[in-house]
DNA sequence: ACTCCGATGTCAGTCGCTGTCATGGGTACC
DNA sequence: GGTACCCATGACAGCGACTGACATCGGAGT
């Protein structure tokens, strides 16, 4: 049929994937990687820019899922309001099903110092998007940038919990836990 | 008298950043910085783990002052307060004479995505400081890791105001306001 | 049948970074 | 004052990540 077997950026993600749980991430290759595609170097980064990139690809399209939970929240919401709704949005990108690949993923990153860089950088990331939303709705500086990533933090918090916890418990319902505690442990300002 | 001019490192480092702010990080080469300190690109490597560490070599000093903060707040003091006394902690490390150094440093790594990357890194480093603080003043997970994020986002918040202000308000100040903020953006638990 | 497209291969080259061994002035010790 | 060691640096070879330029050749459209 084809020239070539489709999906080849996907199973270049595969492989690599499966190099780097089974010798690690720095002792693998690209050329390991395409070679085990059957394909070269050069065509992995034509695909990835980066060899970090095989693990980082695809998660601009959740950054969406927080920009519509803030669009579809209720008129008159408050700054704490807007950010439950954009975690919540957010959430909708990870079901139960996605956990599997989501917890071998972070093994990997959780081995590399480089890659949690990679990881890090992808949070100041959602916290931008989470800010610029917030001043779409009104929310103005600093309140944004502090609501935004007081955001950042819930949702990387959550995630993580999401990914240990063996009650499989919704990403939803744990987000809006820690935001319920995160409302406890912020006292009401006596007023200096 | 000695051997070699004494002071490598900050020649080093005095050098990499006037490069990288003349004809930017990417456009120059580590063997620039070497030649134009007089020494070699080996001899660099001996001084910085890797090109970049030259812009960020000595953050770890001032993490000692988020703890040393901590441990100086006064018995039975809550989460929040706690997290306030470490930031005001880490604010000595800043006083205004080392605002256009930081200020200089700062142009250079906004225009970097490599070295934002890597500061985005350290602010996790930042946020897990303060996160052990805590624990060991008794808050238990998740509490400790949610105020610690607030710590970390108020602390990053507060520190790229203090590069903007041209007041040159004192970073302590700011940062308390900005957490007097936070009290209010947040709303009381109704207690659901 | 012809043409063009586009994913891939090939190759050479740059740069970040490392291991290894050599060099030679300082310094301490006898 | 001689000798032995120290250690910051130089010199060199080499690996892996990444890039630019050009060639290849099946498939799709005309």
């Amino acid at each position: 049929m084809t020239r070539w077997e489709p999906g080849t950026k996907d199973r270049l993600q595969a492989a690599a994937i499966a190099l780097f749980l089974e010798r690690g991430y720095e002792e693998t290759t690209v050329q390991d990687i395409a070679a085990a595609t059957g394909l070269t170097e050069r065509t992995f980064f034509r695909h990835y820019a980066d060899k970090r990139e095989v693990l980082f690809s695809g998660g601009e399209q959740y950054r969406q899922g927080f920009v519509d939970g803030v669009r579809a929240a209720p008129e008159g919401a408050g700054p704490l309001e807007l950010v439950e709704a954009s975690l919540v949005g957010a959430a909708d990108f990870f079901p139960p099903e996605r956990r599997p690949w989501s917890q071998r993923r972070q093994t990997v990153i959780d081995a590399n110092p480089a890659l949690r860089e990679r990881e890090s950088l992808k949070r100041a990331a959602i916290t931008d998007t989470i800010e610029t939303c917030l001043e779409e709705r009104g929310v103005t500086a600093p309140e944004s940038r502090l609501a935004a990533e007081v955001g950042g933090a819930v949702f990387t918090t959550a995630f993580r919990q999401w990914l240990a916890d063996d009650e499989e418990r919704p990403l939803q319902d744990i987000e809006r836990e820690l935001l319920r505690r995160l409302r406890a442990l912020v006292p009401a300002d006596p007023g200096t």
